[in-house]
DNA sequence: CTGAAAGCGCTTACAG
DNA sequence: CTGAAAGCGCTTACAG
C-alpha cells in the first residue's frame, strides 16, 4: 500500500465538528497570550497593544479560527436570532412576509430561523417550541392554531411574540394584521356598485381568522346593501385547486338564479377561480383578495384588494425589536390598510335581466 | 402608590433572558435528585424508576423547564441546523426551493437558518460566515460570487456545504444545477422550428452562471439551425423591470428587420417582457425561461422551459445531509432536466415575408 | 438505578 | 495593558 492508497482512519466516523476547529485557547497558545487577550481581539475591545493584537490576529489567521457564536451565546443570554413560523415559506403572499422580517433581523443583526407551520397547530407548536429550546430572542409567529398558552413559561422567562396576519391566543403579544373585514366589505361593495345582487363567496377554513373576517366583511357589505344571502353562494374551505374548482362551479351554476359576481378570500383561491371563469360559458364578475402576480395582464385584468404582505412583516418585526429593546409598554394591535385595485373584473355588469 | 401602581424595579432593564428560566439543576433540587437524572428524563434516556421519572416530570411542569438546546448543542458538537442562502427569499422561483430545503431538513430533525445575498457577493459572504459561527452542521448556497476560498477552514473543519442553481468556487462541493443550457436551446429551437429566425434573447447578468450558460443555449440552437446572431438581439443585465422594458423595447424595434420572437432568460425578465408585449402593436412570439403563476391564462398564454425549483432545494439538502451522515465519496455534480410548456406564445408564427 | 466531576468554548468580574 | 478563575447549561465518561 503505497502513502495515496486511503488511510485506515478515514474508515468512515462521523465528520469531527467542534474538534477539528481552533479555539481561542489554541489562538491564546500559538501567538503566546492569555485567553482573555484573544477575547478582547476578537472582538475589537480596546486595551491591546497594537504588538500584541498583530500577534492575535497572525494566530488567528495561520489558524483558521472563527469564533464559535454558540458558545458566546450561551454565556450572554442573547441568542442574536429570531424566529418566524408561518404558513408556508412558498406561498407568494408568505414569501415576501419572510424577506421583510428577515431584512429587519439583519438590519439588528440577527439572524432568522423559520419554517412553515402547513396550517397544521402541532406543526406549529412543534416548530415554535423547538425555537424557543434554541433560545431565539423572539419570534414572530402566523399561528396556525389558536391555543398558545404553551408559549406561556416562554414569555414569561422573556421571549418577546409578536402575531402577524393573524391573532393568536395570547392576549399579551403584539398583534399586526390587515384589515381583513374591511377590505372584503369594500370589495363586495364594488361588485354591488357595479349592478351586482347575487354574489358569491369563496374562502378558506372557516377556523383561520382571516378567512371569517372576510367573510364578515362580505356579509356586511350585503346587508349594507339590503342584499339577502342564500347560503349556497358561500363556501369556506381547503384552498385546494379541486375543491376550489368544484365550489366554484357549483356556486356559478346555482338554480334556478345563479351568481354573477364572485368574491374570493385569498391568492390560491382566486387563481383556481379564475381558471374556472376563463372557461365559463358566461362572463361572471370577479374581485380577489390579495394580488397577484400577472393579475394585470389576463384578461379580464383580476380586480384586487391587495394587502401589503411586506409592511406586515416588517411591521411586526420593527414590533418585536423595539420589545427586545426594552419597550414594556401595553401590548399594541396594529391594523394595516388593504387597497382596492381596480383592473377590469370586478367591473362587469351583469347581463341584463341576470341581476334580479 | 397603591400595589396596583407600576413597581419601581419595572424601570427599563433589558429584558431577562436565561436568568429567569429555570435549569437541568433547579429541577435536580426540585426533585431531590442529581443532575444526571434530570437528563435522562428529559432525553428519554433508559435507566430511571418510574417513581423517580414521575418526580422529574412534576418538578419540570411546575418549573416550566424547557432545555436549553445552545449549551446542548455547545456539548454535543452538533447543531441540528442547516443554513440555507440564495438570492430573495421572497423570489416566486426560490420560495418554493427554501421550502423544500426546508422540508428536508425537518425529516432530519434541523432547523434552518436562511437569509438573501441580495445578488451581493459581501452580502452572501457575510451571511454564510455568520452561519458558520452559529456552527449550522452543513449549507446549502445559492452562490452570488464566484470566489468561495473564504469557506475552506470551514470545509477543512468538516462543514458540509452544497451549492445550488448555480456552481460555488469550491471545487470540493456538491452541486447541484439545472440543465440551463440544453433548457435554453430546446426553447430556442422551438422557437426555430415555427419559422423564426431572428430572435431576441434578454437575461440576466453575465456574471451570474445561469445567464450566461442559457446564452450559450440561445447561441448553440441558433449555429445549430444555421442562423446568424445579430449582437444587437442580445441583451444580458439587471432584471429590474425597466432595464428589461427598454431593452425588449430596443430589441423589437430594432432597423432594419426586428426579431420576430423573444427568449425572455428568466422569470422577472419573463413577467416585464409579456407586459411590453402586451402593449406591442404586432405578435411577437415568446418563450421564456421559468414558468410563471397564472402564465396559461394569459392571451396567448407563455410557453416556457420550466425548471423544478422544489426538486433544486430537496436534491441539494438530501446530499448536503448525505454528507453529513458520513458518505465521503467524491463530489457530485448533478444536473435536472428543465421541461418544455407549450400553451401558445412560443408557437406564434412570424407574419408573412418577416422572418427573412 | 443514580450522581459527582470534568469539560464544550466562550464571556464576566476581578485582580494585578 | 494583561490574564487566571469562575461560570453559562448542558452532556460525557466514570464510579458507585
Amino acid at each position: 500500500m503505497s502513502d495515496r492508497t486511503r488511510s485506515p482512519l478515514s474508515i468512515p466516523l462521523p465528520r469531527p465538528r467542534y474538534g477539528a476547529r481552533p479555539t481561542m485557547k489554541d489562538v491564546a497558545a500559538r501567538a503566546g497570550v492569555g485567553l482573555k487577550t484573544v477575547s478582547r481581539v476578537v472582538n475589537g475591545e480596546p486595551g491591546v497593544t497594537a504588538e500584541t493584537e498583530h500577534r492575535v490576529q497572525e494566530a488567528i489567521t495561520a489558524l483558521g479560527f472563527r469564533r464559535n457564536d454558540s458558545a458566546r451565546v450561551l454565556r450572554k443570554g442573547r441568542t442574536a436570532s429570531i424566529g418566524l413560523v408561518l404558513e408556508d415559506l412558498a406561498d407568494p403572499f408568505y414569501a415576501p412576509l419572510n424577506r421583510a422580517v428577515e431584512e429587519v433581523a439583519r438590519d439588528h443583526g440577527a439572524l432568522l430561523i423559520n419554517g412553515s407551520s402547513a396550517e397544521d397547530p402541532a406543526r406549529e407548536r412543534e416548530l415554535v417550541l423547538a425555537l424557543c429550546a434554541r433560545r431565539v430572542d423572539g419570534l414572530v409567529v402566523v399561528p396556525a392554531g389558536d391555543d398558545h398558552r404553551y408559549l406561556e413559561p416562554e414569555t414569561a422567562a422573556g421571549l418577546a411574540t409578536v402575531f402577524v396576519d393573524r391573532p393568536g391566543g395570547l392576549t399579551a403579544a403584539d398583534t399586526v394584521l390587515s384589515d381583513n373585514f374591511g377590505g372584503a366589505r369594500e370589495g363586495v361593495a364594488h361588485l354591488i356598485a357595479h349592478g351586482h345582487r347575487r354574489i358569491g363567496f369563496i374562502g378558506d377554513q372557516p377556523r383561520i381568522h382571516t378567512a371569517t373576517e372576510r367573510l364578515r366583511g362580505y356579509r356586511a357589505a350585503m346587508a349594507a346593501a339590503g342584499l339577502p344571502v342564500d347560503e349556497s353562494w358561500v363556501s369556506l374551505g381547503p384552498t385546494s385547486p379541486d375543491r376550489v374548482r368544484a365550489e366554484t362551479e357549483r356556486i356559478l351554476t346555482g338554480r334556478p338564479s345563479p351568481v354573477t359576481a364572485l368574491f374570493t378570500g385569498n391568492n390560491r383561491v382566486t387563481a383556481t377561480a379564475v381558471r374556472v371563469l376563463a372557461r365559463f360559458p358566461r362572463p361572471v364578475a370577479l374581485v380577489g383578495f390579495d394580488d397577484l402576480e400577472l393579475a394585470d395582464l389576463l384578461t379580464p385584468a383580476v380586480t384586487v384588494i391587495a394587502q401589503d404582505a411586506a409592511q406586515l412583516g416588517r411591521t411586526a418585526a420593527d414590533l418585536l425589536f423595539r420589545r427586545l429593546e426594552g419597550d414594556d409598554s401595553a401590548p399594541q394591535r396594529v391594523e394595516l390598510p388593504t387597497r382596492l385595485i381596480v383592473r377590469g373584473s370586478g367591473e362587469l355588469r351583469p347581463a341584463p335581466g341576470t341581476a334580479l
